[in-house]
DNA sequence: GGTAAACCTGTACCTGGGTACCGGATGCAA
DNA sequence: TTGCATCCGGTACCCAGGTACAGGTTTACC
C-alpha cells in the first residue's frame, strides 16, 4: 500500500519549499494531512493538485487570502453569499486591466523621457520642457515635447 | 529672514509623511538639512524639488536604492562606470514592457477561464478542459519574446 | 545497530517602503 | 509664563509571502 507522499516529495512534485507546506498549512490553505506514527506528515496526492491550483490562482494574481476563500467556496457551497470564482475572477480581470493601463502610461513616460533626452533627474527637474512629470504624479496622459 | 522650512512644511508640501522625510535622510536620498539651534531641521525650498524627483522616480519604476544611485550620478559624476539616467531608463523600459507582457498573459486567461465558466478551481483543476494552466504557471519568466 | 538524510516544532528573519508610538524637548503666540 | 503645536531620536511595527535556523526526532538503508 502506499503510505503516503512525504513532505520533502510533495515540495519537490509541486516544486516549493517544505517551508512552504507549513505555511499554507498554518494559513488554512492545505489540510493538515496524516501523519506516520513518528509524527511525519503523510500527504495524499491531492496534496499536489491543491498545491498546483495555489500557484496557479496566484499566478492569476489571486493573493493568498483570496485562495484560501476560492478553495473554501469550492469545499462547501451551502447556500453561501460567498462569490464565486466567475464574480471573482471579473473583479480580478479589471484589476489587471487597471494595472495594465498604469503601467503602459508610465511606459510611455519613459519612452518620452528617453526620446527627450532626458539624463540627469535634478537637472530636468529644473527645466519646465522636461516632459518627466514632476508634480501631479496622478496617473493621466503627459504629451510629448521637444526638451532639454 | 527665511529661516527655511519646518520638516511639516515640506512634507505638507511635497505631499509625505513627515516620518518618511527622516526615512529619507537615514537612507541618504535626502540630505541632512540645517538645524535650528534647538536641532530643529531647517529645509531649503531644494528639499522640496528633490521630494518630487524622487516620487516621480518611483512612479517610473525605480526603487529607492536605485533613485539614491540616479539622484548621486547627478550630483557628482564620477567615472563613466555608473550608467546615467538613459541607460537606466532603457533597462526600465524593458522591465516594464516585461511586466505588461506578463500582466497580458494573466488578462488573457482570466478572460478564457470567465468565457469557459470555470467556476470552481478545485473541479477545474480536475477537468481536463479547463483553459486555467494549473501545470506551467510555476514562474514569471514568459516575457522572453513570442513562444509559439 | 549504526548512521545519514529527512523530518519535526518553534521562532526569528528577510524584502521594500514606509508608519506608529514613546517620552521628552522646542517654537511660538498670547 | 503658560500652553499647545510641532518636532526630536530611537525603536518597533505594518504589509505579503515566504525562508532560515536551532536543536531534537524519525526513517531508511546497510
Amino acid at each position: 500500500m502506499s503510505s503516503g507522499l512525504r513532505s520533502g516529495q510533495v515540495a519537490e512534485a509541486a516544486g516549493v519549499n517544505i517551508q512552504t507546506l507549513r505555511y499554507y498549512e498554518r494559513r488554512g490553505l492545505l489540510a493538515e494531512p496524516e501523519r506516520s506514527s513518528g509524527g511525519h506528515r503523510l500527504y495524499d496526492e491531492e496534496a499536489v493538485t491543491v498545491l498546483r491550483v495555489i500557484k496557479a490562482a496566484q499566478r492569476l494574481g489571486f493573493t493568498l487570502d483570496e485562495v484560501t476563500e476560492l478553495l473554501e467556496t469550492g469545499r462547501h457551497r451551502h447556500g453561501r453569499v460567498v462569490p464565486g470564482l466567475q464574480e471573482r475572477a471579473r473583479t480580478k480581470l479589471a484589476e489587471v486591466d487597471a494595472k495594465i493601463a498604469d503601467l503602459t502610461t508610465i511606459r510611455a513616460t519613459l519612452a518620452t523621457a528617453l526620446e527627450a533626452g532626458c539624463d540627469d533627474l535634478t537637472v530636468c527637474a529644473a527645466n519646465a520642457c522636461c516632459p518627466i512629470p514632476f508634480t501631479g504624479l496622478a496617473e493621466e496622459n503627459r504629451h510629448a515635447g521637444p526638451c532639454c
